[in-house]
RNA sequence: GGCGUCGUACCCAAGUGGUCAAGGGAAAGGUCUGCAAAACCUUCAUUCGGCGGUUCGAAUCCGCCCGGCGCCUCCA
């Protein structure tokens, strides 16, 4: 067991502090996921690489770790202050935009986003939680716990909704700061007061509407859920009624972790969770991202469609820390690339001193340079999951590998393979863990060919045929790949096709 | 109006009081190569948005100013 601390910087109070199971050694992580409307984008995964990478270094640490991410497959207005229907709500449009006509209804637009949401995480080698609730199969809890709220005094029903009373919960906006109740309202547009509010600010645990898409049986007649209260609910049920750490992106401070807090703490009595950690968004070309303004991302995007290596798009996202605003450009993920593809060199010449037969000379000192340069990345990531530096630990590693290059003995080869597994643990950009997430399964017809390509420019350059060797060569990047020549012979690479 | 965050070389970026600044990309020179690619070696910020202040000492603390970005409203 490690004596490290795992430093990570608490939202509540505002600094960084050891991340403390309240059961020594037994990590409790819940960390909000996806409404799934569309296609979840890379911003959305940069927060789901933080939890990932938490999960990394909690195990590393020798932790057991359980880890919820819920599914939020419910539409809920988007205007939560409204309490008719005008708002909008984002599956129902969702349904109604062009993507959304092949789907007989919302449930199966829900579904099929799930599933490609899933798919995406795969890509990026993030690993699954032990559980993906989702918050339509949780519609009990959710009406107990609103039922109980009521009870207790801490909502109150109108004749459209249940809603949270905020003058009940004095501490509402410990978590954002936003404490002067009424400041809330001075900055908000478009405010369309419910007269039967008693607050502005109160929030929605129940909405009735009779002709919404997606509706459930309650006390207070046909409607669904608030936003907030699946999370209390889902966290709770699963975790407990306090909880190690809550994470997710810098919006959801407030209100949406605000109200779990509020809903939750209410419930129970007592703190909802001892850590909250919140990653930033991130930006594409020094802007927000937005469809609009067409710098919108989704891993699809850049994988299948333009042939990123999944691998390292999660390395892009890894280049700036959590906290910290990530600038997404084309020129981040091809940084990434060759970085990804050093690795994988790493790998190709470790597998190769591993085929000679031993030398009986010590890797002692080759050990212990890549075993402190493994401490030093997780060291990095203890501090607050400082990915910067603990990519560029990583990266010397490699540079200690690549130094003796085809020299390596069989010992170094043994230990480089077991610092690249250990690296890969920690990092996940090696290797994916999913099978069905591997890079290069497009188009295996064109790399047999560019492979027959290859065979046939080897055989030039013994004969010496330099020109045909050279042209043959150009066919092959047209392809799409690339030609290493080794001492071992030539090896075939796909290329990335980011331009 | 409230809350917050950032400004380090051509680009990305670490670094929060004391070897006057990690790491990557790009670029340049060299090694290797039939030539390339990959890899290796070398070079690449006396300087950290600006101006003051605190200090023996600051990129790092304080103040002011300039500039970028974000949240407070569906959003990770």
């Amino acid at each position: 067991m490690s004596q490290r601390e795992f430093l990570l910087y608490d939202t509540m109070t505002r600094q960084v502090k050891p991340l403390q199971p309240l059961e020594p050694g037994h990590l409790k992580f819940y960390s909000c996921g996806p409404t799934v409307y569309s296609y979840a984008h890379i911003g959305n995964f940069r927060t789901f690489l933080t939890a990932d990478l938490i999960c990394r270094v909690a195990r590393a640490l020798g932790w057991r770790v359980t880890y919820v991410s819920n599914i939020t497959d419910v539409g809920h207005l988007t205007e939560d202050d409204v309490a008719d229907a005008t708002g909008e709500d984002k599956m129902q449009r969702a349904l109604q935009s062009k993507e959304g006509e092949q789907f007989a209804n919302v449930w199966e637009l829900a579904d099929y986003y799930a599933e490609a949401f899933k798919a995406d995480w795969r890509k990026l080698n993030l690993n699954e939680p032990m559980l993906w609730p989702k918050a339509t199969q949780h519609m009990r809890e959710q009406i107990v716990a609103v039922e109980k709220l009521i009870e207790t005094g801490h909502a109150y029903v109108t004749p459209s909704a249940v809603y949270f009373r905020l003058s009940s919960f004095p501490e509402y906006g410990k978590l954002s700061g936003n404490l002067n109740k009424d400041s809330l309202q001075v900055g908000v547009r478009d405010v369309v007061v419910d007269d039967s509010k008693e607050h502005p600010g109160d929030f929605a645990l129940w909405k009735r509407d009779e002709k919404h898409l997606m509706q459930w049986f309650s006390p207070w007649g046909w409607g669904f859920p608030g936003w907030h209260i699946e999370c209390s609910v889902m966290a709770m049920a699963y975790l407990g009624e306090t909880i190690d750490l809550h994470a997710g992106g810098e919006d959801l401070v407030f209100p949406h972790h605000e109200s779990e807090i509020a809903q939750s703490e209410c419930l129970t009595g007592h703190t909802f969770a001892n850590h909250w950690i919140h990653t930033r968004f991130l930006q594409v070309d020094g802007e927000k991202m937005s469809k609009r303004t067409g710098n919108w991302y989704t891993v699809r995007d850049l994988v299948d469609q333009q042939g990123a290596n999944p691998l390292a798009l999660r390395y892009a996202l890894m280049t700036v820390p959590y906290g910290k605003t990530l600038n997404f450009t084309m020129q981040t993920l091809r940084d990434a690339t060759t970085a990804v593809e050093r690795y994988a060199e790493c790998e190709r010449l470790a597998e190769l001193a591993l085929k000679k037969s031993p030398s009986g000379q010590s890797a002692t000192a080759f050990a212990e340079e890549l075993e402190r340069l493994y401490e030093e990345t997780l060291d990095a990531l203890c501090n607050d999951l400082n990915t910067s530096v603990a990519l560029a630990k990583g990266f010397e590693g490699t540079k200690v590998i690549l130094r003796d290059a085809t020299h390596l003995t069989h010992e170094q080869g043994q230990v480089a393979r077991q610092w690249l597994d250990r690296i890969n643990d920690l990092l996940g950009i090696l290797r994916s863990q999913y099978a069905d997430a591997a890079t290069g399964d497009r188009g295996s017809a064109e790399e047999s060919a560019a492979l027959a390509l290859m065979d046939a420019r080897q055989k030039a350059k013994s004969e010496k045929d330099f020109g045909l060797a050279d042209r043959l060569r150009s066919e092959i990047e047209a392809m799409g790949f690339e030609v290493r020549d080794t001492p071992e012979g030539p090896v075939l690479r796909r290329l990335s096709g980011l331009n």
